[in-house]
DNA sequence: TATTGTTATACTCTATAACTATA
DNA sequence: TATAGTTATAGAGTATAACAATA
């Protein structure tokens, strides 16, 4: 692939440049967390749980063993943040939702993401646009 | 920022993709890591040290305290990937290289990286060189 | 005095395995 | 039998604070 010019090494220097450029969104992300004393897994619940979800459905998410988002509910919820309630018919599953403060929580965090996460600030409108373009071919799950 | 006509919810819906896509390049890190019996910040230091470096400059990079670099190289040393050599004039410093071994591993992980991320695999090579003028400006530390 | 690397400590995240209560 | 959540356990990463050696 490429082209015979300029073979491997171009790929590396992409490359490179593309996980500095995740890192920059990882560190904001974990930096914008611990401002609300969360740290990055907390975070990440508390903005996959826009919509209550079962626990299992919140470990596939964080791509871990469902054992520890009892860990990770059961800290959430000692602070009040979230609330395990019961799913209806299924009474094995229980259902993570935020709490009104974790909905506040929420909030203040999806609003300092959008002030400050990187791939927002740095780029022009027409730039977001295209990275939008591209980034949708790379997180979808298809192919 | 933005038109007037979607304000907010557009941006929510780019950061969503972007975490989405940066999510998917972690998930297929670490995956690559650990076909090669590394932790993710194993993983990262390997392939900082393509050229030897002292322990804080470790770090720096990993963006952690200097105190958890003692437990990242020792358990890089004793599997023979890394080592602590001395820095010269100041004798405070120790500098991390990696061994003949560290190299190889190094050579691996780098290859399946190139073969497997996400953002090299799923862009034709137009759309990663757009990308690459992207997260130019998003990777860099100036502004 | 300041800096590099280390140690000690405590907390969180992580996977694995075994358990319970449901289904 | 299979699944959802829990518990127990052990290992790794993390920050903080205190330390030794060196600058």
């Amino acid at each position: 692939m490429s082209s015979t010019t300029s073979p491997k090494l171009a790929d590396v220097e992409i490359m490179g440049l593309i996980f500095g450029a995740v890192d920059r969104a990882i560190e904001n992300f974990q930096q914008m967390a611990a401002e609300l004393d969360l740290t990055a897994p907390q975070a990440r619940a508390i903005m996959f749980l826009g919509e209550a979800a079962p626990m299992r459905a919140l470990a596939g998410h964080l791509s871990c063993d469902a054992s520890n988002v009892t860990g990770i509910a059961d800290r959430l919820e000692s602070r009040g943040l979230v609330r395990r309630g019961e799913a209806g018919q299924d009474r094995r599953v229980k259902l993570l939702a935020l709490t009104a403060q974790g909905v506040e929580t929420r909030a203040k965090l999806e609003q300092r993401l959008l002030e400050t996460s990187p791939f927002m600030v740095k780029l022009s409108d027409a730039e977001r646009a295209t990275l939008l373009d591209l980034l949708t071919r790379i997180a979808g799950r298809e192919r």
